[in-house]
DNA sequence: ATGGTCGTACGACGA
């Protein structure tokens, strides 16, 4: 079972990537962010075309938006919610069977914050962190014992997820608040899947900015991006992967997508 | 170097 997670940065603009990495990854599943396109615009068409005839999403005009595209068959969870009373298609979320489990993937695409790290004078900082208060409690109480969660968390929280620990303590993404409050989430039940796989200790990203041209030469990058597991399915746990060289594609995103595999006939 | 580049939608905003 591969699952793709990939903020893609405009789904209609990047279709044509969007089939090269299937072509690339082979998905099971994928779980875009910042698809940036209202529903009435989705292109179900060109997307079942590409072999995933199961399809969720919710989006809206010009800014975020989420979708699930699946090979097999899924429900839309009714843990699917609206977080800080906005209707801002930040979160989707579907139950499906894998190895005779019932299994919950939840896709977010938690706030940016803004440029300066205090909610006292940045409403959108405010946002994130009252987004991310609001999910750890309702995992805190919700959570499924079969859960994936994966999307564009727009925190790095580890020192080695990011490219200078001490030059991005105050950057919005990196900040002490922020890590903290991500890894309350984290603790709600899951595992950090990605770490699981490739130790603390090695610099690992998903993320490199579009204002830096030369970006994999100076490697400034972020780890952004997250695939998360419950304890019951780390028996599962086949390996992660990064697919960077997308982010040299012609007209990339500025996210690479992240590749979860779960090994399926465990026992056999 | 305190800038830089994107996407959306056509000016300004969000990232």
């Amino acid at each position: 079972m591969r699952i793709i997670s990939w903020n893609i940065n405009s789904l209609r603009l990047r279709l044509p990537l969007l089939k090269e990495l299937i072509d690339l990854a082979n998905p099971d599943i994928i779980c875009l962010q910042e698809t940036k396109v209202p529903d009435n615009l989705f292109p179900q068409e060109d997307i079942k075309a590409l072999g995933y005839p199961y399809i969720a999403y919710k989006g809206m005009k010009s800014y975020n938006g989420i979708c699930i595209l699946s090979k097999h068959s899924f429900e839309i969870s009714p843990s699917s919610k609206n977080w800080c009373n906005q209707e801002d298609c930040r979160h989707l979320a579907v139950d499906f069977h894998f190895e005779g489990k019932l299994v919950t993937l939840h896709n977010f695409y938690v706030p940016a914050g803004g440029d300066e790290p205090d909610p006292s004078i940045n409403t959108k900082f405010e946002h994130k962190l009252n987004f991310l208060k609001e999910t750890t409690d309702w995992f805190k109480k919700n959570i499924e014992e079969n859960s994936i969660l994966v999307g564009d968390l727009n925190i790095a929280p580890l020192e080695h997820d990011v490219w200078s620990h001490k030059q991005l303590l105050k950057v919005v993404s990196h900040t002490p608040i922020e890590t903290q409050k991500l890894t309350s989430w984290l603790k709600t039940g899951f595992i950090d899947a990605m770490r699981e796989i490739v130790p603390s200790t090695e610099k690992l990203y998903t993320w490199w900015s579009y204002r830096n041209k030369d970006w994999e030469k100076s490697n400034r990058g972020r780890r952004l991006d997250h695939l998360w597991i419950t304890p019951s399915l780390a028996p599962y746990l086949q390996t992660i992967q990064i697919f960077k060289e997308v982010r040299n594609w012609e007209k990339p995103s500025d996210h690479v997508p992240i590749l979860l595999e779960l090994k399926e006939n465990l026992s056999s």
